[in-house]
RNA sequence: GUGCCUAUAGCUUAAUGGUAAAGCACCGCUCUGUGGUAGCGGCGAAAAGGGUUCGAUCCCCUUUAGGCACCCCA
């Protein structure tokens, strides 16, 4: 097979092919004119950063960093890495540009390619774009509203129906540590019945032990103390908050007290906006039942928080912000199975032009060029000589008229101009051609 | 990182322990001057490596890739 004997592409990167990008464009205009209504400004960060950003952003024990980020040393010994996600870029460049200086809040939004060394499946790539906004220096929760909000509207832009936003708090510095003691506490009282998974995590990072998914588990934390109850006064205040304008939106919302992320660096409110677990794929031919959405039960298309230590952990100003991401690919496979359409983007050529000998040729060359001035969309096929040939091409093109010079036609100074639906053709002088052609799209 | 399933041409599929077949697609010819339909022809495949066997695409092992479920996550 051809296949193995040439390159092929890396384990979990793959090519976005023409087809596919309509729903890319789709996707990136909705989203990009979304958020630039909502006053954010975008921001292109490198795709490599160095090591110690991640590893101090996320987090040395994450998954994300310990497991699956690509790491590299430069030919001068430093160690950098392909970033994994792009909150901690842009909080980079907010610092290093002296962004706290400019009128706050400071709204960004991005789009581009993360890697993340996972095991690919379905919408699940090592290499995937995310698109997400930031806000630096709003500590009001408002910013977080305003996060979830802007995010709904970008997937109900796209169509989507039937999601279910999870919301929780997490917490900061001040009270989070109360809360892990007594949820310590807990777990070793109920060491003996919990999952295997669950007594390694109970020493490890005991806030992921609620988000075992197993079933007895799940059945033990009934009981278990809810950091919703742990918080703060100044943490209950701003979630109280956060809900209150989610409430005046109203953003349909639910409560999940052990939603926790995986990144370290998150504080107060985290969030996930999931496709609801029973979301069918629309009906697509006769007597086909639609079917469960294959993967993406729920998966989450979005997920953010706010992070109000992560700028002055990285050096800068202490500056609260929030922020969300959502993946591309996944975004699209949602659509493509619920059956989500989106406009037809190829090229659409509006004439073909065939030609006949050389002389032709040249002469068909140079009125090419003259409709694409005239902001024609033209096609050729200049290397095929038979006649029949190039105008399989053009019916195949679904031009609605074709430009025919032949030797004769070219000596002539003519062209025959033949609407393609009808087989009609008449006989029109060069000059006039573009003109005639004009007219003839309009109508 | 773990478990299960899968791998035949660009795509969809077939048969077979003994020369791998077809449809679609692509290219050409019939037809250097007219497409859609037709006839004829061409191109082109066993993921890679090893083992069993006289002989392996088929049976076995390893690797690779994909899917699914975990883990994790967007």
């Amino acid at each position: 097979m051809a296949k193995s004997k040439s390159v092929q592409s890396v384990k979990g990167m793959h090519d976005i092919l023409p087809e596919g990008q309509s729903y890319w464009k789709f996707v990136y205009k909705k989203g990009s004119n979304l958020v630039d209504d909502y006053g954010f400004n975008k921001i292109d960060t490198p795709i490599v950063e160095s090591s110690q950003l991640f590893l101090r952003s996320v987090g040395e024990e994450t998954d994300i960093v310990s497991k699956e980020m690509y790491n590299f040393k430069t030919r001068g010994g430093d160690e950098i890495s392909l970033r994994p996600e792009n909150t901690a870029g842009v909080a980079r460049a907010y610092i290093e540009h002296g962004m706290s200086s400019w009128p706050h809040p400071v709204k960004l939004w991005y789009w581009g390619p993360m890697f993340r060394h996972d095991q690919p499946q379905a919408g699940r790539y090592r290499q995937f774009y995310q698109f997400g906004t930031e806000i630096f220096g709003d500590d009001n929760p408002a910013a977080d509203a305003e996060s979830i909000f802007v995010a709904l509207g970008f997937l109900g832009s796209l169509g989507f129906k039937n999601l279910t936003l999870k919301i929780n708090s997490i917490g900061d510095q001040n009270c989070r540590p109360h809360y892990l003691k007594v949820l310590k506490e807990f777990l070793k009282s109920k060491a003996k019945q919990l999952c295997a998974q669950c007594k390694v995590r109970a020493k490890e990072n005991p806030l992921r032990v609620l988000d075992c998914k197993e079933e007895s588990c799940r059945a033990l934390f009934k009981e278990a103390p809810q950091l919703i109850d742990h918080l703060d006064e100044n943490c209950r205040n701003h979630f109280k908050k956060v809900i209150e304008f989610l409430d005046e939106i109203k953003a349909p919302y639910m409560l999940d007290p052990f939603l926790v992320r995986g990144l370290d660096y998150y504080t107060h409110t985290v969030f996930e906006i999931i496709l609801e677990e029973n979301a069918k794929t629309a009906e697509l031919e006769e007597g086909k039942a639609a079917t469960d959405v294959a993967g993406l039960k729920g998966l989450a298309l979005v997920a953010g928080g706010r992070y109000n230590g992560l700028v002055s952990l990285l050096g800068g100003p202490k500056t609260p912000a929030v922020g969300w991401a959502t993946g591309i690919e996944r975004i699209i496979l949602a659509m493509k199975n619920l059956g989500l359409k989106v406009p037809e983007t190829k090229s659409q050529p509006k004439i073909f032009l065939a030609q006949l000998g050389d002389f032709a040729k040249r002469k068909s060359l140079v009125l090419f060029e003259e409709l694409r001035k005239a902001g024609i969309n033209a096609s050729t096929s200049l290397g095929r000589d038979s006649i029949k040939a190039q105008l399989r091409i053009a019916n195949r093109l679904k031009v609605k008229f074709s430009v025919i010079i032949g030797h004769k036609e070219a000596i002539d100074k003519t062209a025959i101009l033949r609407e393609m639906d009808s087989g009609i053709q008449e006989i029109i002088p060069m000059e006039g051609i573009i003109e005639a052609v004009k007219k003839r799209l309009k109508s």
